[in-house]
DNA sequence: CTTTTTTGCACAATCGATTGCGCATCTTTG
DNA sequence: CAAAGATGCGCAATCGATTGTGCAAAAAAG
């Protein structure tokens, strides 16, 4: 255990074990049985390797072989529990592959996500998986001109192949929930606020038409003013909803938990008028059911989007093809257990 | 724009721009002025690499030089606020650094963290930061026997400097806030209760040192039975203290926001009883200050911690010392904004 | 005891970028 | 116009692991 200035290489422990480069090598990577290298060698050179710490050196080994097993992913933030569960189960199943992953930041900046993907291209991943990207063409143009596979994951692009929640429906399972809920709880059930996100995002547009969907099966009709996506932040949720005082019996389409936040910021101001309020919420957080007024989340199924997406690398698939994974209904309150699934066409 | 096999090289470049790899190279690293390669050289080629979407090879670059920048980091998971944002702030601000962050996710198992710390090295990163790792010190070990830096972060070893929260004085004002506001509300204060978490965790032990100290301050024993720290998940907070039926005002100080989720769990079995219960929770979350009962969080210092971290990266430090960097203590509910500073000695 | 086969291992080329060195050509100086 | 210096760029070695090939020695076959 003494400071080596440099890391130990396989020719150092040839030198130890007293054997070629070659014999370690194989020795080292799992191929000694195919290079006829006898058992006594081999567990000579496990020993010294051991004894010294080794550890390939990447670089060096991924630069000769042809493969580099590296699969990368992009990911907005962490800061959410649908996107931290996305990065975390990523690197598990990827794992589990016998693939490396490699997940990166991008904090929701264009430039950056581009960035990060070149990165990945760099490290010689076999595979980018563009996590809500906001441009996803520009990554898959990159990646395809490279020769390297890419894919979207939970904002579809047209270059790439593309998985992503079943939005729609399971806005519309969520609405009808919601409607359900207003009805059964204050008797009546006018048409519902659809509050946070921005309609030029795929998803959000989505989720608007399941919204509107359900309501036009009910013959409910939206009022314009109604819809207020207004941005992704906390803030502007709050301030979209801060001239509003509810007077009589209000139900709430929250779109996503960032929403949520300015959602319960503007129902802690509202004093008693507060009761009057039910919500649900697009976007799952484990402390959500424990939110007065709330009457259910939706959690996309990360899961089974991931394992999608996995089975795609590797494959040909036609580039504009998406692929709807549904998501799950949690029903707060009421019964408050069983997910039932936002299936549908 | 064509299906190329391989990935566009130097060579191909140099080909293209009729020029030589070497210069290739210095133009595309930013070295060519200190190699006095001409203006117009330098920008044909550039020109060349854009069209054919040139990306360099990490491996080959990496391999050459000496100093890799890379530097890894492991986190266990990605799941809470807390460990999201360090993912999340420590890219971002190595990459400020001009640093390569890698990060991976352990999921609490010792044995992957090894791994993934080998895996690190590997990819010759320069050094190697343990967030909140069971076994820091094996990691280290093995680093050092590497020649490669070690750090550790939230949870200290004795094997590589540490930074980590000042849990204890945090403890002590999220204690002393939580029975300050049993007094105000309730007009008593006896024994908070300490739930969630594991003794023979380090921050857990002083964040419980903290929660005694304050007691023993203000003369309050604590019975044996008041601590119920039965580990790390919503499941076994709850089944703690499922038995527990409050009949007096109840103060509960809960160690850790999976540990709260059981706690909430439990006060929505608790019906009207749960209106006699205040709790304050160490570690913070959005939706943290819209639970009912809910008076305060500590919020660890992710930004003090990281700048702190990193500014060691490439430093000799002493490998036990230990850095505390104080929390942040968010009141709920009384005047609800002004963070105090949970400073102490 | 040969010939053939198998076993066990080493040699050397290779992956792509980096970089010390050196050689032309061109410019400046005396 | 020659000498000295500056400019512009290419050659080739190198990083550490992988892998096709080849060559002894040992074992099996005849």
């Amino acid at each position: 255990m003494k400071k080596t200035p440099r890391r130990t290489t396989i020719y150092d422990i040839a030198q130890l074990a007293d054997a070629s480069p070659s014999a370690v090598s194989s020795v080292l990577n799992g191929t000694w049985k195919k290079r006829r290298i006898s058992v006594k060698l081999a567990e000579r050179v496990t020993q010294v390797a051991e004894a010294q710490g080794y550890a390939v050196n990447a670089q060096a080994s991924l630069l000769r072989r042809e493969k580099s097993n590296v699969i990368g992913m992009i990911v907005p933030k962490y800061d959410n529990r649908y996107f931290g569960q996305i990065a975390e189960r990523f690197e598990e199943m990827a794992r589990a592959r016998g693939l490396f992953p490699v997940v990166t930041c991008t904090q929701r900046d264009p430039e950056l996500e581009f960035e990060a993907a070149k990165e990945l291209v760099s490290w010689q991943a076999d595979c980018v998986i563009s996590t809500g990207a906001t441009d996803p063409d520009r990554i898959s143009a990159f990646c395809s001109a490279a020769g390297v596979q890419s894919l979207n994951l939970d904002l579809p692009g047209t270059a790439a192949p593309s998985v992503v929640s079943d939005n729609r429906a399971g806005a519309r399972v969520l609405t009808a929930l919601i409607l359900d809920r207003c009805a059964a709880e204050f008797g009546t059930s006018g048409a519902l606020r659809f509050v946070g996100g921005r309609l030029s995002d795929h998803n959000s547009a989505r989720r608007l038409e399941g919204f509107l969907e359900e309501h036009r099966a009910r013959g409910i009709e939206v009022p314009e003013a109604h819809v207020l996506a207004t941005g992704y932040s906390a803030d502007k949720a709050a301030a979209a909803l801060s001239g509003f005082r509810p007077t009589g019996p209000t139900g709430l389409f929250v779109n996503s938990t960032i929403a949520l936040e300015g959602v319960v910021r503007w129902l802690g101001e509202l004093g008693p008028a507060m009761d009057l309020v039910r919500y649900g919420c697009f976007d799952w957080d484990p402390f959500g059911g424990y939110l007065p007024g709330n009457v259910g989340m939706v959690e996309q199924d990360v899961e089974a989007m991931l394992s999608r997406v996995l089975g795609m690398v590797g494959e040909e698939a036609p580039a504009g093809e998406v692929s709807y994974v549904p998501c799950l209904l949690r029903e707060f309150g009421a019964d408050g257990v069983s997910p039932r699934t936002g299936q549908g066409g």
